[in-house]
DNA sequence: AACCAAACCGGAATGGTTCCGGTTTGCCTT
DNA sequence: AAGGCAAACCGGAACCATTCCGGTTTGGTT
């Protein structure tokens, strides 16, 4: 999705285009990669100029990820990251350096094959893989060593 | 795993059998099915007579997981939930009524092909497919209507 | 029976996220 | 171009499951 299609997207759903939103579209299309958390969209939005607070960022953040612009990466202790990948893919999650990265792969079991077999409807999928990256493996160049619970 | 297993498991790490750690195993031996939360726990522990503390429990169940007999499910806005199925498998998770239940699948991507593939060394998964299950479809006979983040 | 690290306890602290009510602003109408 | 209004924004207070604290108890070994 680019800038221009995200915005597209604002006006289709009725939501207005605001100069916060703007920013945090601008910071997400920057930041794909790395998966930002809410605090880090703040701060790179800040210190690039715009003005806008961290409640703001919060609730555009939730906004778009109630609309299926982004989605959510929840957590339980490390705080959640944003994804702007729309692809069927598993997460990656160093536990060393926290560091997340996209690994395409079709899901394990079709919706029709859920639905006829036990009932259930699905709405969105999660997969994770927890370990180790390449970085870490070797020798921990480490940054941020944000280790999640043992 | 029996309780008597789990008993085992403890001794055989070096942790102490207490009598808070028995009822912890027995209430996990009990609601296996429900994938229960340290509340939950805590509050069937106490109802049925054991004296423990809830930040015990909490401890606990940490601690047993930390050493691998049972499964953390890290939630963000809902509690966590804790599971004693060791075998791969897919967490469907009922938006409706909370409910989660077991879908036995083999992992999507195999450990070795990670490893040559990214050099990402994978230590545990984490596989969830959120939706409806067959009870909420069927006219929302809910119980406990727990919405996560829409 | 003594010893000691591990486990337990209640209560205070944590911290990412949400909530609150009051103010500003995008955007539609006229 | 001006008016009107719901949506969006804001800072600060509140939330709450979980963790931390230090002081006490206890399982298991010597």
């Amino acid at each position: 999705m680019t800038r221009e299609g995200m915005i597209e997207s604002l006006r289709e759903k009725g939501l207005k285009v605001t100069s916060q939103r703007l920013a945090v579209i601008d910071i997400l299309m920057e930041q794909r990669v790395l998966h930002p958390s809410a605090a880090r969209v703040f701060a790179a939005a800040t210190g690039r100029g715009y003005r806008l607070s961290l409640s703001t960022v919060y609730a555009t953040l939730h906004e778009f990820s109630r609309h299926g612009l982004i989605k959510t990466l929840e957590f339980d202790q490390r705080e959640n990251r944003y994804e702007m990948n729309p692809e069927e893919h598993i997460n990656l999650i160093c536990e060393g350096c926290g560091r997340i990265s996209d690994y395409p792969v079709s899901r394990a079991v079709s919706e029709e094959t859920l639905l006829a077999d036990r009932g259930f409807r699905v709405r969105r999928t999660r997969m994770e893989y927890y370990g180790f990256c390449r970085g870490c493996l070797r020798g921990g160049s480490s940054r941020k060593p944000r280790a999640g619970k043992t």
